[in-house]
DNA sequence: AGATTGACGTATA
DNA sequence: TTATACGCCAATC
């Protein structure tokens, strides 16, 4: 096993592609799955239009801005889709829609 | 090789 | 809810 920072970003794109749909994670949850907690900010970067990035959210449930302008509202538009839905703040009920939650 | 800055977050006040 | 502090990685100088 090397020791590479690649391993970790290997470890997360993993836990992305995971993500059951009709839910959603947050950064550090992945992070954590993955095995790397702490690298929070990791998941972020290394997320591609290979993975399902748009149910990842942060830790107040919220979408946060990407690198692209309008990524924010296709994120919500491909997770109401899925059934997730939106409070009137355009934060997700973590609870409902959270990833292995325990209701 | 070493130090500094930036970043798609989290936790706390 | 907003603002501040913190920690980890990657890129740059």
């Amino acid at each position: 096993m090397k020791s590479d920072s690649s391993a970790i970003r290997q470890a997360i794109r993993d836990v992305v592609a995971r993500i059951p749909q009709g839910c959603v994670c947050s950064y550090g949850d992945i992070a954590r799955l993955a095995g790397y907690p702490r690298h929070a900010r990791l998941v972020g970067r290394c997320l591609d239009d290979t993975l399902p990035w748009y149910r990842v959210i942060n830790h107040q449930g919220r979408i946060s801005p990407r690198g692209w302008n309008g990524n924010d509202e296709l994120q919500r538009v491909l997770l109401e889709a899925e059934g997730v839905e939106f409070d009137e703040t355009g934060r997700i009920d973590c609870r409902r829609f959270g990833w292995q939650n325990t209701g």
